[in-house]
DNA sequence: CCGCCGGTACC
DNA sequence: GGTACCG
DNA sequence: GCGG
């Protein structure tokens, strides 16, 4: 995603990734501006990339590095004509410069340099920016004292610009029989308000409503007949939209679904956890091989679904996903406790050589307390600080320093910290007092509760970064690729695949250019399911006696995923192995069309543990057709020896920060933990730490509780191993 | 002032 | 060896 | 950017 989120990161019921722009990223920007001014009586502060080249962005795409005007003068200037202006009246406004230098050299030059066609002059877009936008004249009037242009994302400037550079028009006001497609990157509830319609059915079927970085998805396909042409990407909103899937694709509008067929797929994307509460179907709980396969996960069925929904509530499709997530993280505390008390003493580990101290009670670790029945992001009483913070985190992410990468972190932790205070933070003591909450953050905090907005925001959010956001939404691309692209003159992904500035892409790049929106999409669960299960009966068939496990977000219980992860391993009683199944397993799921694009190979894929990245999509489901449009799905598969089971795990099965937690934790006390097990007497380079002067003695592997106990960590089920 | 997870694949 | 990725 |  990161659009994507990832990040991110970025979490499962906005659906959206890193790439994709917070919405309310509030800053106030002067029409003529070489400054971004922030509302207070903060300074303007200069950006890197002054807006004043945004009317002119076909410009910008090709110009090195422009100088900074100074700063004072651009000030006075902005100050003079200061007028209130919306965002979309603003984008008219560089409409009417565009057209008015369509012919002046500078157009001519970015034909000629850039071959991009204006791809989007037939269409006609309305732009949902955020809740913003759309602000009512109330809000209109308190917002906008500071700058002529009303409290919008500069992203949202950014790609209106970009509309008008490729030719489109964006419509202020939305009239079905004009308007073409409509290009949202906010939620269902904020597009619906923008739109003036009251449900998404309202929507008419032949607009499709498509995500912001559409605007940017066109690519050169090879024809036979016309030769090259451009095809715009095609996407959808959010999974929820699911049933107007086909309403993205800019070319054929479909026939509409019924309501019921609409409601019958909400009712399926809320099933419940398949780590059911006291359920004794933990994956891993029954250690060593028996004939019922202990590692496989359950798939209970379906539960009924506890959520009633108001027929004519048009938002709900989301709310019950999103009820149904918080439920599902109110049902931990009580489990908790009971697994703790599993704690038998394995007899084989008192054998094995453990460090010389026995590991002390260390505590305190993120991975030491189970998820509490945390508060889902609606009822956070700090979530406004919250979202806020992560905003800024998102805009560090983007950036290339360790010193950004190591922000984040810590800004990671801080949020977490914020979203477990069940009380309002209301002073600087307060703030203080959480764990990882700093005095930088703790001011953050303040200024955020005190005013509602964080400066700091505004000043990190420049054109670079917001560019930089959508590369690296490319697979294979991150913070550095994307800066250097950056810094080669591409702006948009068209200039990417154009070459500009002699940007060259990898294999898997390409396929991540060509999957941009695809791969930044999350997938409701159900469709991780249906996947998982076709490829685990084809797994079986090469090998009856394999263990194939659905791991990550879905195992954790997630309501969306943004990637399928499958662990395969083998019990080698009969002194056979996996070894080879890899190998059979991808050839016969691309011949079956399950698979579609590799994006890396294991190096050695008949190794007892190998690595497999690559795309798939869902198998075809009744009176489908092969030429039925699906969303290709990122999958990993992950094959360990038998006996790393447990290691593989808790590594596959994540999160991210728990497994660091672990990880930190472990080392703490003397062992190092990898995906393939718990090692004792590990000994690391003094001045390279990630060189191991000795490999050590595995200590413990094959299930997860083993692994857990020897750190003195408590039993947690998947669903509780959520720190991020 | 320094450390902040550990590993594989790819280029 | 750096970069990106995975959890 | 935080914490030891």
């Amino acid at each position: 995603m990161s659009v994507a989120d990832p990040s991110h990161t970025i979490d499962e019921i906005s659906g959206f990734t890193d790439a994709s722009p917070r919405k309310s990223t509030t800053v106030h920007i002067n029409v003529d501006a070489r400054t971004i001014t922030t509302p207070g009586n903060a300074p303007p502060v200069a950006v890197k990339k002054p807006l004043a080249n945004l009317p002119r962005l076909k410009v910008a795409s090709l110009a090195k590095p422009q100088e900074k005007k100074p700063l004072a003068k651009a000030k006075s200037k902005g100050k003079k004509t200061r007028e209130l202006i919306t965002p979309v009246e603003y984008a008219k406004k560089l409409h009417a410069q565009y057209t008015a230098n369509a012919d002046t050299e500078d157009g001519v030059d970015n034909h000629k340099l850039t071959p991009r066609a204006q791809y989007l002059a037939d269409f006609k877009i309305f732009f949902v920016g955020g809740d913003s936008m759309y602000a009512s004249e109330a809000t209109r009037n308190k917002m906008s004292i500071v700058g002529p242009l009303l409290s919008c994302s500069l992203v949202h400037v950014v790609i209106l610009a970009q509309i008008y550079q490729r030719g489109g028009t964006v419509c202020s006001t939305f009239d079905p029989a004009e308007v073409t497609h409509i290009v949202t990157d906010a939620d269902a509830r904020v597009t619906l308000r923008a739109l003036g319609l009251k449900r998404l059915s309202d929507i008419p079927e032949h607009i499709p409503t498509v995500k912001w970085s559409w605007v940017n998805s066109a690519k050169w396909v090879q024809d036979k007949d016309q030769g090259r042409r451009i095809e715009m990407g095609w996407t959808v909103l959010h999974a929820a939209f699911a049933s107007r899937l086909d309403a993205g694709s800019t070319i054929l509008p479909k026939k509409a679904d019924s309501k019921g067929k609409e409601k019958e797929r909400a009712d399926s994307d809320v099933q419940l956890l398949d780590a059911a509460p006291g359920g004794s179907a933990s994956p891993s709980h029954a250690p060593g091989p028996s004939s019922t396969s202990p590692l496989r996960p359950r798939h209970s069925d379906r539960t009924d679904d506890p959520l009633s929904r108001s027929a004519d509530d048009p938002l709900a499709e989301f709310e019950a996903l999103a009820r149904a997530e918080r439920d599902a993280e109110k049902l931990d505390l009580g489990i908790a406790e009971d697994k703790v008390s599993v704690n038998a003493p394995a007899p084989q580990i008192a054998k094995l050589g453990e460090p010389s101290s026995r590991p002390r009670r260390l505590r305190g670790f993120l991975c030491d307390d189970p998820k509490k029945s945390q508060m889902s992001s609606q009822e956070c009483v700090n979530q406004d600080v919250v979202d806020k913070l992560t905003e800024l985190m998102e805009l560090h992410r983007a950036k290339q320093s360790d010193e950004d990468r190591w922000r984040v972190f810590s800004y990671t932790k801080a949020i977490r910290a914020l979203r477990n205070q069940p009380h309002r933070i209301t002073s600087l003591e307060q703030a203080r007092k959480l764990h990882g909450v700093g005095d930088k953050t703790a001011n953050k905090i303040m200024e955020i509760v005190q005013t509602g907005q964080l400066r700091r925001i505004g000043y990190e959010t420049t054109e670079d970064i917001a560019i930089v956001k959508v590369f690296t939404g490319i697979y294979g691309v991150g913070a550095r690729t994307a800066h250097q692209w950056y810094a080669a003159g591409c702006r948009t992904l068209a200039d990417i695949t154009a070459g500009v500035g002699g940007v060259k892409l990898s294999d898997a790049q390409v396929i991540g250019m060509q999957f941009y929106e695809d791969i930044n999409t999350r997938m409701p669960r159900e469709e991780a399911k249906e996947i998982y299960e076709a490829i685990e009966k084809i797994a079986l068939l090469i090998d009856a006696k394999l263990y194939v496990n659905i791991m990550g977000s879905y195992r954790r219980g997630k309501l969306t995923c943004g990637d399928i992860d499958i662990l395969i391993t083998r019990p080698t009683d009969d002194g056979l192995s996996h070894s080879g199944v890899l190998t059979k397993l991808l050839t016969s799921l691309h011949s079956s069309g399950i698979l579609t694009e590799d994006l890396s190979i294991p190096s050695d894929p008949d190794a007892l543990d190998a690595v497999y990245h690559g795309l798939c999509v869902r198998p075809l489901r009744d009176g489908e057709t092969s030429h039925t449009k699906r969303i290709r799905r990122r999958i990993d598969f992950l094959t360990v020896p038998w006996e790393s089971r447990g290691a593989a795990l808790i590594y596959y099965t994540g999160d991210d920060i728990f497994n660091r937690s672990l990880r930190l934790k472990a080392n703490k006390m003397g062992f190092s933990l990898n995906q393939k097990g718990l090692y004792a007497g590990v000994v690391r380079s003094p001045e390279d730490r990630t060189v191991k002067l000795s490999p050590g003695n595995i200590i413990a592997s094959a299930t997860e509780e083993e692994i857990f106990r020897i750190l003195g960590v408590p039993w947690q089920e998947p669903h509780e191993r959520v720190r991020g």
